[in-house]
DNA sequence: CAACTATTCAATTGTTTTGTTGAATAGTTA
DNA sequence: TAACTATTCAACAAAACAATTGAATAGTTG
């Protein structure tokens, strides 16, 4: 066989190992819970409700792929993702298949209408009512993921936590949850929770990885690089 | 089962059928190439060297998730990727295998080895010279390619007939080649081609949608899109 | 209309992948 | 050291996939 045919196909091949990874819906959805932040395997099969032998493998799979890497702590194996590249390129993957495939956009609105009129506000609004303090911006994500990184003046309060913590809760500000991101629940809860207590409340659907593209997408002309991770 | 794993598994479900769209190399190939123009099933067949019947199969598999489309052109079916997103998202796919699998950058410096050496220069750099009108860059893929989009102030030979206007060349500026993007040869053939007949040149490794990327994240002070598309 | 072309369809085969189970390993705690 | 925990490994069955072949379709040309 011709040499150049032979080169493409194994370069072809290396993507496709890449690509893999991408082709199972439970693999996908660990990278996004990696995305957020370390955790450990069974960690990862409490939230995915999949067996700890069948995430272990499929942690190997992603692994194999350089798309995660992984260090003991004790008796645990702690993973996270290889590189915030990795965080960034499903970012990309969620945003071309929410284009092309109209079904996923029908499964995002069926389940909003199920949890009461909850549309989201924009990031651009959000921003422009921070800077005027109008709002309190509310991560509503496990504090652990918190510390990893977060949108720049939010606050950390865990969705499980929210009610024993209304008392804290500024009454001259709206508040705005954010959680993962646009397939998370999260913020949804979050704001019913608050509406049914008689607070004022929205949410957005970016995650601290949608919103690292944002700004990096609008303000392009301030500065390098946002230094919101505190690692 | 619980109504929010429902979902999720159902979300999951739809980006997988995205991400199994990307776990063949040869349907990788596919989408590369038409991320460069639209192509017959039967060019498509000969360029990736496979038969056409599974040429066919694959382009339904992408036809099903929406990343490409066709029309009917006479006896003909012309599929072309479905959104030029498509094409931009196959950049990141390329960027993040190539940063996470030493495999890959192995296998093109070993390939640009084979091809004497033939380091490509960096798009900064081509921008630059351009400016200063010290060199001619040359598109050397199919025309029909080139019509589509390319490079402003490229112009077009194709690599097949690039010794027959080696005359038309200028003498006083240096050639820089292009091609489809860093894992087609054609610009280092081009190259090499060139040089042999004492014609000073080099390349670069970009394509147009990698140009395309490069401009939007330089000078994304001044306008908001390149219109670089004849369509 | 007949011959021809490009493409798709359908059936088959062998291969890969998935999830499951139960055992094995490595590390921790009492 | 014994009991325990978290994770991985190995083996298996069921399902999904890729490539191949030959027939079927739709369109074109003489």
């Amino acid at each position: 066989m011709n040499l150049e045919r032979k080169w493409k196909d194994q370069l072809y091949q290396e993507f496709a190992r890449i690509g893999k990874c991408l082709s199972s819906p439970k693999r996908l959805e660990l990278i996004d819970l990696l995305a957020q932040g370390p955790k450990s395997v069974d960690q990862l099969s409490k939230a995915t409700g999949m067996s700890i032998a069948n995430v272990s493998q499929h942690l190997q799979t992603l692994h194999e792929s350089r798309l995660v890497r992984f260090n003991k702590k004790g008796n645990f194996v702690i993973y996270e993702v290889a590189e915030l590249s990795v965080a960034d390129f499903m970012v990309s993957l969620h945003r071309l298949s929410e284009k092309q495939l109209v079904e996923i956009q029908r499964l995002k609105t069926d389940i909003l209408q199920h949890h009461a009129s909850m549309e989201p506000i924009s990031l651009e609004v959000l921003m422009e009512r921070m800077e005027r303090g109008e709002v309190l911006l509310l991560d509503v994500r496990p504090e652990d993921e918190y510390v990893m990184g977060h949108i720049p003046g939010a606050i950390s309060i865990p969705i499980g936590e929210l009610e024993k913590h209304l008392a804290t809760l500024p009454v001259n500000k709206e508040i705005v949850a954010y959680c993962r991101g646009p397939y998370c629940l999260m913020s949804a809860q979050a704001v019913e929770i608050l509406k049914s207590k008689g607070i004022k409340a929205s949410r957005i659907e970016e995650g601290v990885h949608e919103w690292k593209r944002y700004v990096e997408h609008s303000n392009k002309s301030t500065q390098g690089k946002a230094s919101y991770i505190n690692n």
